[in-house]
DNA sequence: AAAAAAC
């Protein structure tokens, strides 16, 4: 194949991959080839250059999944870890009768009891199953097993081992229920580890590249595990003080609110409640919701504040306690936010609470930050932590400040040409500013391409609204800051631009993987300048990880670049690495992810990370 | 310096 693919034949060719559910057509040469039936398929990255006789023949994508792949579903005993979990096979009270105990202000309380507040409940899956049946299962053929040698490390005491299936947990049957509703067969390398270990009971902090199926890895314990537990006294307070059990932080409105719907597919039928609050939007609604019972609480930091202080919520009975975007909820901007959260209200102590951390990346001193939150935690890194999938292909083009908008309209032209049915494919665009932001949008309309924008400036009906229309291909470009960087998991991107490159190489991480979720292709487009000098190591050391090609003119600016904060030593590995390992009297200030070449506990070795699986959908940050 | 996050 010769090496002259145009970028918007790339981008072409994501399109059609992510709109066409059931073709698995790889991207470009670099990751596809051609089976015997002439249908191109997806070669994991550790199976490709290798000679065609001597391996087992690739994976392929082969329709619907087998029912042996959850042999015994549901069927096995739950070993439990702990003894306060022991009551759930005598609890017939789950699924059929009256949940027990006292629940102020929970689900529980409610007069006429759970189960009819049960029957009221909106079905989280639509009514659509049956047309959603054909292209989601086609999509889910892939083959997990092909994924087995992603390097994964852990590091602390006892570690619980990772399981295979579902089925060998035993989450609980209505669990079980929805995550089959959710089409998930198997789970994810970060969840085969991560599950284990929270419903052993133990603090974590764990780091799975973007788009690997971390909120599942949180939410299935902590809703086992509000199932299994005993249904708590609450203590009386104001009559309208709510006590979750479980508290989810995440640094954005609508990560906070994805997350709510995927919490709240994955706790259907299960009694279990899942409320969400975020700024922006009338608090009268959100506290109406609170007052009808919550279990768990899915929140951004000011608004929770903002509760607490109202006494509206207490944070007494929490068991469970998740950041997602770890790093960014730790970071300058939040910190002091969240030690008020878990640090200054009722939360219970680390130790008595489950503290759970997640992130794609863990820089070195928020770890040591974080390390006040946890007790006797389990580090884990599954894939190679702060890199990208390499289903990502990743461009860089040097392109001058003042040709940055020609340079975007050329890319869009010829992605309109190449699209598929003429659509133009999604296309998210991260610039600097919120200013920007709407003048790119402006811009871009007056000349003819529908665009949208996401930023801190617009009203929340606004940005949910850009992201609606988003999503939905009526506007098929968003220009965003990098308040859409992080988590947001919207199916069919098929391109992302950094028109203006961050300045740090972990925000750059999180955004492209906006694309290439799932198991499924993408295409990130960075236009560099000098004013990007200082992230061209660390750009270019990343792109070498995730074997991308790196043109030689950014090498060059790399090797002349002093590096900025960015550059991690260690000769280039991203792999995550738990700073507690790292000596103490070598903690050197740059060290940014700890020293890549000291011995790793790498379960297996050799392989990396690469996608997941195609078809497992939504919020997998 | 910017962005995010309460009213």
């Amino acid at each position: 194949m010769t090496t002259r693919t145009s970028w918007a034949d790339l981008a072409a060719n994501s399109a059609a991959e992510n709109v066409d559910v059931g073709s698995s057509s790889a991207s470009n040469g670099t990751v596809g080839t051609t089976s015997a039936a002439g249908r191109p398929v997806y070669v994991p990255p550790h199976l490709r250059n290798r000679p065609p006789s001597a391996d087992p023949p690739a994976p392929t994508y082969t329709g619907p999944a087998s029912s042996n792949d959850r042999p015994g579903y549901g069927g096995s005993r739950w070993a439990a870890p702990r003894n306060d979990r022991n009551d759930y096979n005598n609890r017939s009270g789950y699924g059929s009768g009256g949940g027990g105990g006292v629940r102020l202000g929970g689900w529980g309380g409610r007069s006429g009891g759970w189960d009819r507040g049960r029957d009221r409940e909106v079905n989280p899956f639509g009514n659509d199953d049956a047309e959603q049946t054909l292209s989601e299962q086609e999509s889910t053929g892939i083959n997990f097993d092909a994924y087995e040698d992603i390097p994964v490390e852990t590091s602390g005491d006892n570690v619980p081992p990772p399981v295979n299936t579902f089925a060998e947990i035993d989450l609980g049957e209505a669990l079980n229920l929805n995550i089959q509703r959710c089409k998930y067969v198997k789970p994810t390398p970060v969840q085969r580890h991560a599950i284990p270990i929270s419903l052993a009971g133990r603090d974590l902090m764990a780091c799975a590249q973007t788009g690997s199926g971390k909120t599942a890895a949180f939410c299935f314990p902590i809703i086992s595990g509000i199932m299994r537990g005993q249904a708590p006294q609450r203590p009386l307070r104001g009559a309208r003080t709510v006590y979750p059990l479980a508290l989810i932080l995440s640094p954005t409105r609508e990560l906070s609110m994805q997350i709510h719907e995927e919490a709240r597919k994955f706790s259907y039928q299960t009694g279990v409640k899942v409320v969400v609050a975020y700024g922006g939007a009338p608090i009268n609604q959100q506290l109406r919701e609170l007052e009808r019972g919550v279990d768990i609480l899915v929140a951004t930091p000011g608004r929770l504040v903002d509760l607490l202080e109202r006494a509206r919520v207490s944070l007494h009975m929490i068991r469970y306690l998740a950041l997602d975007e770890a790093d960014r909820m730790l970071d300058m901007g939040f910190e002091p936010q969240i030690r008020k959260i878990v640090e200054q209200m009722d939360m219970p102590l680390p130790g008595v609470r489950q503290t759970m951390l997640f992130s794609a990346t863990f820089p070195k001193e928020i770890q040591r930050l974080a390390s006040d939150f946890l007790a006797n935690y389990i580090f884990l890194a599954v894939g190679r932590v702060g890199s990208s999938t390499d289903l990502i292909v990743q461009r860089v083009e040097f392109v001058h400040e003042s040709d940055k908008r020609s340079h975007l309209m050329d890319l869009l032209h010829a992605q309109r040409a190449n699209g598929v049915h003429g659509k133009q494919a999604l296309t998210l665009v991260f610039v600097e500013t919120k200013k920007g932001a709407d003048s790119l949008e402006h811009w871009l309309c007056m000349n003819g391409f529908p665009a949208t924008t996401i930023h801190g400036d617009r009203t929340q009906q606004e940005r949910e609204q850009a992201l609606r229309s988003f999503k939905s291909g009526a506007t098929p470009i968003l220009v965003a800051t990098d308040v859409a960087a992080r988590g947001l998991d919207i199916p069919h991107v098929a391109h992302v631009v950094n028109f203006d490159l961050p300045n740090d190489i972990d925000d750059y991480v999180h955004r492209i993987g906006r694309t290439g979720r799932a198991g499924k292709t993408g295409l990130a487009t960075a236009f560099f300048n000098d004013n990007n000098a200082s992230l061209a190591r660390s750009l270019v050391d990343l792109m070498q990880e995730a074997n991308q090609e790196v043109p030689a003119w950014l090498t060059r600016h790399a090797a002349r670049s002093f590096g900025g904060r960015n550059r991690r030593p260690g000769g280039g590995r991203f792999g995550g690495r738990d700073f507690r390992r790292e000596s103490s009297f070598n903690r050197g200030g740059s060290d940014y992810y700890g020293g890549g070449n000291s011995a790793g506990s790498y379960a297996t070795s050799g392989g990396y990370g690469g996608g997941y699986g195609a078809g497992i959908s939504s919020a997998w940050d």
